[in-house]
DNA sequence: TAGTATCTTTTACACGCGTAAAAATAAGCG
DNA sequence: CGCTTATTTTTACGCGTGTAAAAGATACTA
């Protein structure tokens, strides 16, 4: 299979395809818009150039004097984590679907970096930008500003005292919550729960929804303190640090924990087998559960499997290039945003 | 804190920012690219004027006639894999360091997606590009086009039978191989390899380093044969059925087995687990122990904690964007690709 | 076949900014 | 203060493409 070497000739602009094929370059133009607005014979002469040759049209030139430049942003809070990615993944995925390409941004848990993806949006002139925000830490001037200039919409995470106007795509956290609540009270010990440092709004919704199911389910709420300083991003270690050290003292090493998400909760189940706290194959019954949320995608790979509440990372990829492609189109701007949130679903796996 | 709606002017275009300021575009332009290269008293009334302004200068427009975009390329294989977004991480720490930005597409394992993003980096005129090939799959036909015409840097992955004057920027397999074989020789058994499916260069680099080196130390090496199906990217399942199904049948459960990567050890650890091959506390030495390759984020939260090398991504990230501006600044393109490999280094857990 | 409606292509201009060359200003110097 | 040189600013043009308006081609009717 040696390649044939049929080094394609290079063309560097329109005009000089437009040349070589014999045509006006506005035909051209016209073509890769939409090969339909072209009649079939200049399209079949293009066509069978395009063959012969090697041509890339100018990005930037392309983009610029065009009322729709084809681009979605996409800002997301980090990069190392799973939930995020696959959120990512599936964006991207229904954002080709619709012919648009995607440019993602992430902020590493910068409030400056995110405000400098923010600015990079505005300065490509996006036609929309999903941003799932990094939390309280994000500049909301400078989301607000993206706000006065780009359709928005928030997905994951939000704001719940600004940006009423703002779409939001997320998880049902009061069903999810509700639903592991259910789940772990009629099947053993009553939960209690392990936020993650009030870093967005779901952690908060989280903690709120589990401490209302406790309340309705007639049982005393109770939170786990944060620990101190400064967390960051590294929920595992975080929840691992805070959970070993408790348990060291001998702390919850026989209750129900419901942590806010799955790398806590990986973090947590760590800290539970290093104190030996599931006592498998011993026949007795685990001194210890611990449940998540979110359905990570090594939640099912971790001994014991995490039992969890999947979030629904397609159907929420899929909304928010819906929400976003129905602002680009119909240009609305209302008053108040459309709220889109996804049930989640019981994992029931063996940490539970 | 009621913030002050101060809305700052908006200003479109930087004609109509030098006309409000009271000087020539083309100062401010040069000022934009280098404040230095403006007189201190332009300076001052143009860092006057912003600051009561809201104007982004036109991403296209800036990049369109210019002989350096400032922008770096990179194309990754998939996003959901952890040591994939730590190098993407460290990538874009050190590019942005330099005052180069970032622009990453994912080919979400599909060839076609690559292509595409290959095409986006050359459109897009992107100074240089470093690459992350999904591997075997890869259209070596359009990453051939890619690197006629832009510096391009390998990284993580390669081909090893073209592209010999390509820079690579990877572990180094030999080394970090035999660094894990070794441990796990002289503690125990002698380890039995379980590989990828032949996807990538390392993939291949490191069944063979795990050969080569058993000979040296004079036992006999053992593959795990891959199983059939297409395994796709879902590493840690992949190897979780398959060694589900050796363990079920009794096969290899007292073995020490070195996966080629972290992902499939998580998923043999998982396995190993169902059959309870790792015996906790009970004193007697474990049936099975296994070991990984990478240090992947969440190996030190699986239990039994997975004994691995880890691969220095900071170190490779840095060194990709460092090539990468060799070959942009001196425009070197030699016959002889560098190859720069970092070694590993030992975590030694609990897994084996 | 002339005339009109329709479809296609081309001409002509615009987009927002970079940059080389020309002009203006400032600085140095006797 | 006039002249030369160094520095800064401005003028003028170009980048590669999109797109509205004008021109041209085609089809259809009477």
């Amino acid at each position: 299979m040696h390649p044939v070497n049929t080094k394609k000739k290079k063309i560097r602009t329109m005009e000089e395809l437009a040349s070589t094929i014999g045509i006006s370059r506005p035909t051209l133009s016209r073509y890769f818009q939409d090969p339909e607005s072209v009649s079939l014979s200049s399209r079949n002469r293009i066509e069978a150039a395009l063959e012969k040759v090697d041509y890339v049209p100018n990005f930037f030139a392309t983009k610029m004097n065009r009322k729709s430049t084809g681009l979605i942003g996409v800002i997301v809070p980090y990069l190392n984590d799973l939930f995020i990615t696959k959120l990512l993944e599936s964006i991207e995925e229904f954002a080709l679907k619709s012919d648009y390409m995607v440019i993602t941004q992430s902020a590493h848990g910068d409030p400056e970096l995110e405000a400098r993806a923010v600015q990079n949006m505005m300065s490509m002139s996006a036609d929309g930008v999903i941003v799932a925000p990094i939390g309280q830490a994000s500049s909301l001037e400078s989301i607000e500003r993206l706000k006065d200039e780009l359709p928005i919409v928030f997905v994951d995470s939000r704001f719940p005292d600004n940006f009423h106007d703002v779409d939001y795509i997320g998880t049902n956290n009061k069903q999810s919550i509700a639903l592991i609540v259910d789940y772990l009270h009629r099947s053993g010990d009553s939960p209690i729960f392990l936020g993650m440092p009030p870093m967005n709004s779901n952690s908060l919704e989280r903690e709120l929804a589990y401490t209302s199911r406790a309340h309705e389910l007639g049982f005393k709420p109770e939170i786990i303190p944060v620990g101190v300083g400064t967390p960051g991003w590294e929920f595992e270690e975080y929840a691992y640090q805070l959970m070993d050290d408790h348990f060291s003292k001998g702390a919850y090493i026989d209750r129900t924990i419901l942590c806010a998400n799955d790398r806590l909760a990986i973090g947590a189940i760590r800290a539970a087998n290093r104190h030996k706290l599931f006592s498998h194959g011993s026949g007795d019954n685990p001194l210890c559960r611990i449940a998540g949320h979110d359905d990570h995608p090594l939640s099912a790979f971790v001994s014991p499997a995490l039992t969890t509440v999947s979030q629904n990372t397609t159907g929420m990829g899929k909304a928010a290039v819906e929400q976003i492609l129905n602002q680009i189109v119909h240009g609305k701007r209302e008053d108040q945003g459309r709220l889109r949130t996804f049930d989640a679903e019981l994992k029931v796996r063996e940490s539970a």
